[in-house]
DNA sequence: AATTTTTCGCAAGTAACTTGCAATTTTATC
DNA sequence: GATAAAATTGCAAGTTACTTGCGAAAAATT
């Protein structure tokens, strides 16, 4: 695994039910398993994969579904669009509330999926702002060949 | 229609005809169709909206997903995310290959979507660069909630 | 104009994501 | 800590964007 991991965020159990509690989410085994996962992986995760790592026999996937939309809704978590077909999630830093995101580039051949540095791009936000609109958010990620395909 | 149109790139029938011949693409009533719409258009549009716009009852609308496919297989146009659960197209600019290119903003309220100003970010396309990637692109989009909807 | 090749319409198939319902777990109340 | 109320879960069925196989029709090649 190439991602590069500029600061660990890994969670314990006792912080991740506190997170729950915090967002007046209620403090169950899988949505707190969830937490777990997102922490430790410094890339977003699709639901599948979330799904994969709790063990399909543990779970189904569609209380991840409803758990993921939740998170959405109460702002725990940035869904994340990599061009491909399905959505990923990422948890939001709590420590630094809206500026300390990330950006990702995708190997459109292998996949692989490298974090950017912090993102830098409240200039556009502010462009934005000018035509009027409010609570703005944008979307900006990578897609190329990397290294090792390009060499195959 | 709020959309920004910063130039007009309407195409003749016969234009169409030649931009697909250009491309390798058999000239078919409903390929000349779908760039005629596209072109008409400074928003990028969904398959759905393309097939509205056709008639349904003239074409089916996988016969406006194999196209669709095929544009982007030949490089005719950009597939854009737009936060929305699909995706929407629109045609590449012929004259200013890759440069020449927009970001949009998409209300989340009203679904309004406004173009910007034309992109100028290679920049990023060089830093991620750096990292080893090769042929990169960068999808940058925005929502947000617009002067019309924060009023109400 | 005849033949080969591609495309089209239709119907059926994926895959991501949602939803209704009864059973279980969590939370609130005592 | 037991109990009732509220939220969550698994399962199965549904929705939507997008794909695909196939025979008929249109376009490209000769």
């Amino acid at each position: 695994m190439k991602t590069h991991q500029c600061c660990d965020h890994s969670l314990s159990t006792q912080q991740a039910k506190e997170m729950l509690a915090q967002h007046g989410i209620s403090r169950t085994q899988i949505k707190t398993k969830i937490l777990l996962i997102l922490s430790q992986d410094s890339k977003p995760l699709s639901a599948q994969e979330i799904h994969q790592e709790i063990g399909p026999q543990n779970c189904d996937i569609s209380s991840i579904w409803r758990s993921l939309k939740q998170f959405q809704e109460k702002g725990l978590t940035r869904e994340i669009n990599l061009g491909e077909e399905f959505f990923r999630y990422q948890l939001k830093d709590p420590n630094h509330e809206d500026d300390h995101h990330h950006h990702h580039i995708r190997c459109r051949q292998c996949g692989d999926i490298q974090q950017l540095a912090e993102c830098n791009l409240n200039v556009f936000d502010k462009m934005v702002s000018k035509l009027g609109y409010q609570d703005t958010e944008h979307y900006l990620e990578f897609t190329g060949i990397c290294a090792d395909c390009s060499q195959r």
